[in-house]
DNA sequence: GGCGCGTGACTGAATCGCGATTCAGCGGAG
DNA sequence: CTCCGCTGAATCGCGATTCAGTCACGCGCC
């Protein structure tokens, strides 16, 4: 890593050789630059990203050394790609769809179980973003970092709204809450990819926590359920 | 790192220079130990793990390169010795405070309050748990996930015998409530670590998440303010 | 149709720098 | 004088990155 570089951004971040090999490649199937962020995403799950060789990513993508550096700047930007590619992606759906949900509670509830829904499907992208993200703090605070306060932004702001329109509890701050309901999701994900991640588990404890969760944040009002207005 | 011992453990875990500057060695002052534990913790916390050298570390404790091989393995085990000399501390503290809150109730806030309160004074201490120690999946698994499960198992239990009199929720999994306690601990420190590190922002906060969450959990029972059973 | 050439993706062995670790000494204390 | 903690420059291995080739392909020409 020499973690030192990432500012200036010099060179282009990567360069997917010329046209083509995009979706098809020319021979093997499938195109490169995914087989190698599978595979990538696969060795940093098992051996972590400094306790990876780039070799080893190649052997496992099945190409050469070099050729990772066809598509990606360095074994940094491998780590960086992933993040990008995917999360970023992720965050983008989980955010498409909160525009679905009318109310705060029910926005809450979406938040939960789709970030753990998602996840529970990607066990091994799972534990890099929850455990070897982690890895740089420079990199955490160049790349993850803005992308998760977007995410924690987003948080705040339904409950926020929340609080706004009366159905959450407002003597707590959104910025507290949205931190903290983030961890825990973080949380339990990473202890569920690190330990036996049984299949289902994740969404059963959504539900539950996102239980707790709105208990604990409601006022009642509206909840069907409250005894006085 | 390369990562690969941590199974047989032949050489001794270290080897404080004989006994003697154990706590107050000889010319200079504070035992060097413990001078580049500090140190370290300081370092790493500001460039992570991988990116510190360990002349780095040598330099900021003020001894020379070789010395930190007198009392530490390796870096690694300079990682490793960190988190067992302070964080089992510090969850051993957590724990005896614990044997003196009489309800569940009582104990879940005093577990929650003390540990975002005792890592509001250590931010360095903060980050490297929070961030650093991830770095590698095997460390993480080998020496951190054990000490870090017991912890879960202390919080699983709180919870638990708050189910069993009453006063919390029954249908919940005190497991997946304690994940997410703990990842909501977890989260809220690194964020305040890794962000502005506003100074009482942790306990102020634990205030707000332990409110959220006992009401959340509380059935209601004893409360004084419950409507109906 | 067959053939030679140019192009560019891909390969993988060699390079090269870095930095953890070592160890031959040094100096103060007893 | 001996012992021991400490020193810090030199060593040495590792592994990211490079780059000189290889190979398949498509194209234009015969």
């Amino acid at each position: 890593m020499t973690e030192s570089r990432f500012s200036g951004e010099t060179t282009e971040p990567a360069r997917p050789p010329k046209r083509a090999a995009r979706t098809k490649s020319t021979r093997d199937g499938g195109d490169k630059r995914e087989r190698i962020l599978r595979a990538a995403t696969r060795v940093f799950a098992k051996k972590g990203f400094y306790a990876t060789r780039v070799s080893e990513v190649a052997k496992a993508a099945g190409v050469a050394d070099g050729t990772i550096y066809l598509y990606f700047k360095s074994k940094d930007d491998l780590l960086v790609s992933l993040f990008e590619d995917r999360v970023v992606l992720l965050l983008a759906t989980l955010e498409r769809e909160l525009g679905k949900r009318p109310s705060p509670r029910e926005r809450l509830r979406a938040i939960i179980e789709l970030q753990l829904g998602l996840l529970e499907g990607e066990r091994d992208l799972a534990e890099v973003i929850t455990v070897n993200l982690r890895q740089s703090t420079r990199l955490m605070k160049q790349y993850a970092a803005p992308k998760f306060l977007l995410y924690l932004e987003t948080i705040a702001r339904v409950v926020s709204e929340g609080q706004k329109s009366g159905v959450f509890r407002d003597d707590v701050s959104p910025h507290v809450v949205a931190r903290a309901i983030f961890g825990a999701l973080d949380g339990l994900t990473m202890t569920w990819a690190l330990g036996k991640a049984d299949p289902g588990g994740l969404s059963r404890a959504a539900t539950q926590i996102a239980d707790v969760l709105l208990t604990g944040l409601e006022t009642g009002l509206g909840t069907g359920l409250e005894s006085a207005r």
